[in-house]
DNA sequence: CTGTTAGCGCTTTCAG
DNA sequence: CTGAAAGCGCTAACAG
């Protein structure tokens, strides 16, 4: 592959001078500037992006960790994050922790080792010292979807409690009083999980404000996929209680609700409602639609990488004070039925 | 950021000893290796990715292009193409096409410019002439879902024409003989696109192998997403054409399908039944659940990154023939009805 | 086993 | 406006 030096040598000019036409970054004789350009086409000349990033110390790259890049959750994450990265002309580099420890940690230092100009990451399986720990030095880099203490300025989140408050909320104002909550289980002992916590936490606010007192047999949790929200509701279903709606951690995990509810002939919502978290794609998509408190997470990937090449100095945030903490809102669907 | 002098000089060594350290090029003596890994640790020692690459003619990258980062389609391809990239220490670098000519042909040449190592290609805008111009140089690139004459070598696909048949023969092996076809339109007039066709074309074989005669009143086009599907759907309600059966051309028209149909009180499969492509999460949850026509796309984004890596040569081709045709199969749910 | 040295391809002073 | 030259950080002969 051709390089600056057989560029400069067919122009017959010099590779600053070739450099400087193709960087613009200095005038060059019209003439010798269009011999410059013919000799390029001519052959096809690629400036190789290591070199110039090796003298100039910058990739013009935008990195990525998330959990699993199967999942619908984050592609919407990643199309937020791409939206800014291809404005600014940033290649992505994307790394999944696949949800464990240890792969996460990888993610994170491989992309670090890339030198990327900024680094958005989404992490649930590492501790807030571990992700803070990796990240400290790395000045340019933004947590999404976590609220880490002392590191608020590179984190953008959902306010997760009000969103348990809103959904929950909004099944008691419909008549709802035996609510049950399907919670996220977290994979590492050790580490609560904030998100499900701080839902968690809501519901419960919500609960006491009607003077409920959350019932500890209506909680059940599982992993926070489709397969989890199954059993998870396939338990609560087994223990008998009694509920006539279920919320739950995500769409996914509602999704799976559903499934099951269906399967033992528990109509939603004449017989149980259901509501989610998130608004993805399937919450649109299942019969009934489903109810959900929306995430936008595609808009916070986009405050993400934003706020994380603001930090590289790519460019002045754009607000005067830049948006970190997102609010969930209520979409309504047909998965909710009013008692009253 | 300390580099590689800074440890060479710290361990009181030369820079080649501590490059043989760290790419564990050749022996050296207990001693001095410990000290070396001691400089590297304490002062955090990370190889410059860069200035590696640029003598080694090597990034370690694997680059991806996709239509649509938030496209449960592309998640899954990506999902594969990760895989093996993870598995052969390759970082991914990705790049949208928004579907868009322009667009794709910037994502190939950018991915093109930072040198990867190797290239997968999802394409659907742009011309096979283009796609392959593009990439004729580029040794160690795949297309992925698209066959190409003079280009096989390099193609991983889908049957498509079998797909059709499949699912159309699977139709009217349960009674149904008016069965609508709705395809995906294509934003470019100047291009037909061959999987559609292919589709379209194994759906006349089956019909016609019944002594059906495909009636072009039963075709509706429009974009292959949800809205699209919805929109065709509409419209062939609206040409009061008869019908028992609507085979769509992936699962999320199909998605877009039954939405119209409950909207328009057309119960599925009483009334109607519907098959998709694909097998998307969706088709999974929709309710009822969506007979379709599964199409590996992990396993063929697996497939593909594979192939590309060894036409890098990263490594041999696992398979004594690598598959690049990949076959369909029919994924039973509960959207279609039998007549018989 | 170890150090010296010549680049990899490019940007950026610095003279002219 | 232009070219020469000094690196950016690293690898890979080459000599010892």
């Amino acid at each position: 592959m051709a390089n600056i030096k057989d560029v400069a040598k067919l122009a017959g000019v010099s590779i600053s001078t070739v450099s400087r036409v193709v960087n613009n970054t200095a005038g060059v004789a019209r003439s010798k500037k269009e011999a410059v350009v013919r000799a390029m086409s001519e052959l096809d000349y690629k400036p190789n992006s290591f070199a110039k990033a090796l003298v100039s110390n910058k990739s013009d790259t935008l990195g990525l960790v998330v959990g699993d890049l199967g999942d619908p959750f984050f592609s919407l994450l990643m199309r937020g994050v791409e939206k800014v990265a291809s404005h600014y002309n940033k290649q992505l580099l994307v790394s999944s922790g696949h949800h464990d420890p240890e792969r996460e940690k990888e993610a994170i230092l491989s992309l670090i080792d890339r030198r990327c100009d900024a680094i958005v990451v989404h992490s649930k399986a590492l501790s807030d010292y571990k992700v803070m720990e990796l990240l400290e030095s790395q000045t340019s880099s933004v947590i999404i979807n976590r609220r880490m203490q002392g590191f608020e300025e590179r984190c953008i989140y959902l306010d997760n409690r009000r969103a348990g408050e809103m959904a929950t909320r909004y099944l008691l104002e419909h008549g709802h009083r035996h609510i049950a909550f399907i919670a996220r289980s977290s994979e590492n002992k050790h580490l609560e999980l904030e998100d499900t916590r701080d839902r968690y936490q809501g519901y419960q606010d919500a609960l006491l404000a009607h003077s409920i007192f959350p019932d500890a047999g209506l909680l059940s949790k599982n992993q926070p996929d489709e397969k989890g929200g199954y059993d998870a509701t396939i338990e609560l279903l087994n223990r008998k209680v009694e509920f006539t709606a279920i919320f739950a951690y995500n769409d996914a995990m509602a999704a799976g609700c559903m499934m099951a509810l269906r399967e033992r002939k528990v109509q939603v919502p004449n017989d149980v409602s259901v509501m989610g978290v998130d608004d993805v794609l399937l919450a649109h998509f299942l019969n009934p639609g489903l109810t959900t408190v929306r995430y936008p997470i595609e808009a916070m990937g986009t405050a993400a990488a934003s706020l994380a090449l603001a930090l590289a100095g790519e460019h002045e945030p754009e607000q005067p004070k830049l948006v970190r903490e997102f609010m969930p809102e209520i979409k309504i669907r047909e998965s909710v039925r009013c008692l009253k």
